[in-house]
DNA sequence: CCGGTTTTCGCCTTATAATCGAAAACCGTG
DNA sequence: CACGGTTTTCGATTATAAGGCGAAAACCGG
């Protein structure tokens, strides 16, 4: 996640099957580590990601056809880091626009807009923000944030208030500098907790009182 | 789903590794078709369920140590039929409450609790009843079938406020017997549609205008 | 016809989200 | 240093969704 586009690491495949095309980075689970180690490991290994806020399992993709040759069975992930992380990438790798996405190997273009499509769900009802946001930001970079993902223009007003009531959003008491432009300089927040949680809201029917 | 408890189909195991014990329907997933369709299949050969309403995909379960032996990777899914169904069910298998469980196969009670709670977070915010209802329901016994699920009793009035608004329910005309007590006659509902479909109230921060 | 029972419906309250506009706090310039 | 231009912040108001409650409706058996 960049400053105002979400993005998503791709590197070009060195090998055959699709060589050249654009790829999610992965790799084969060892039978000694269980997947979501696996994913951490392959992450450290072959891209130097620091600052991984989030990890969760996607979905597993096994089309039979889905990579030419003998069947590969995919578990895919979805893993977060904060837009200011932007590490070091490697050579033939590269953060690309997910509106924009160039031609990709296998069903990795499918991949990723499933992985897009949960991030969208879970911003709205969890406070999923935090692996995408700097640990201090203010509340119209936090709204350049969450309109790149949703893909819709989010109202910083609305958005203060809602995570506010949530007590998902703390101020640091900080200010940031104002703009070339002037304007007033705007506050500077963090967030509650790291971890995911969900926010209620969900248990509709009401649990009994409260 | 039986009238007013949840309720898992569990089979016990045959073979040596937790002979005896309680487990999840399953098998190896064949080279020529996908997780999903292997699922259906294995539903269809092990246990005698028709109507199989919803599947979906639940986790990956992939602890080296799940099960002894060689390590084996699940592709979990979260299956539901209809209260009404209720089908035959061949020797050495048996529906059981998940308040309930006996003690199971190797993870397999840490499964059915992850489908359990799956099955509760999306009862708020999908149409997802329709797969746990019969075609035409009083809402009472929906009620019945909302409260077991969820595990808290939840009120008839609103679960059919908060289900007619979002226009998942329709009023069939009919009317249902009334009991042995009297009582005024239940008029019958169904559901709109059989697909699963999330209902927006998830789009907080609101897409644009409406 | 009457009490007992279950369902249904309307009215009211609460919680959460969205809209709008004005005030606050900064810039650079004349 | 007052001024327009700019951006952020905040309060007041409206809209929408959900929950509580009790009265009315519609059936039973006697």
């Amino acid at each position: 996640m960049r400053s105002d586009t979400l993005r998503v690491l791709l590197w070009r495949r060195a090998l055959d099957p699709h060589l050249g095309r654009w790829s999610l980075p992965g790799g084969r689970l060892r039978p000694d580590e269980d997947v979501e180690t696996s994913v951490r490991r392959q992450l450290k290994e072959k891209v130097d990601v620091r600052r991984i806020e989030h990890v969760e399992q996607l979905a597993v993709f096994s089309d039979p056809h889905r990579v030419p040759g003998p069947r590969v069975v995919a578990t895919a992930f979805l893993a977060l880091v904060p837009s200011d992380a932007d590490p070091e990438v490697p050579e033939d790798t590269e953060w690309h626009d997910v509106a924009k996405l160039p031609r990709t190997a296998f069903d990795h273009e499918a991949i990723v807009l499933r992985a897009r499509d949960r991030l969208r769900s879970k911003l709205s009802y969890t406070n999923l923000g935090f692996a995408l946001a700097p640990d201090e930001f203010t509340i119209s970079a936090l709204r350049g944030l969450y309109s790149a993902a949703l893909g819709y223009r989010v109202s910083a007003t609305n958005l203060q208030r809602v995570l506010s009531r949530r007590g998902l959003l703390v101020p640091t008491g900080h200010t940031a500098p104002p703009g070339r432009a002037g304007g007033r300089p705007a506050a500077l927040f963090s967030f509650a907790g790291k971890g995911m949680q969900i926010t209620d809201p969900f248990a509709v029917f009401k649990p009994p009182n409260r």
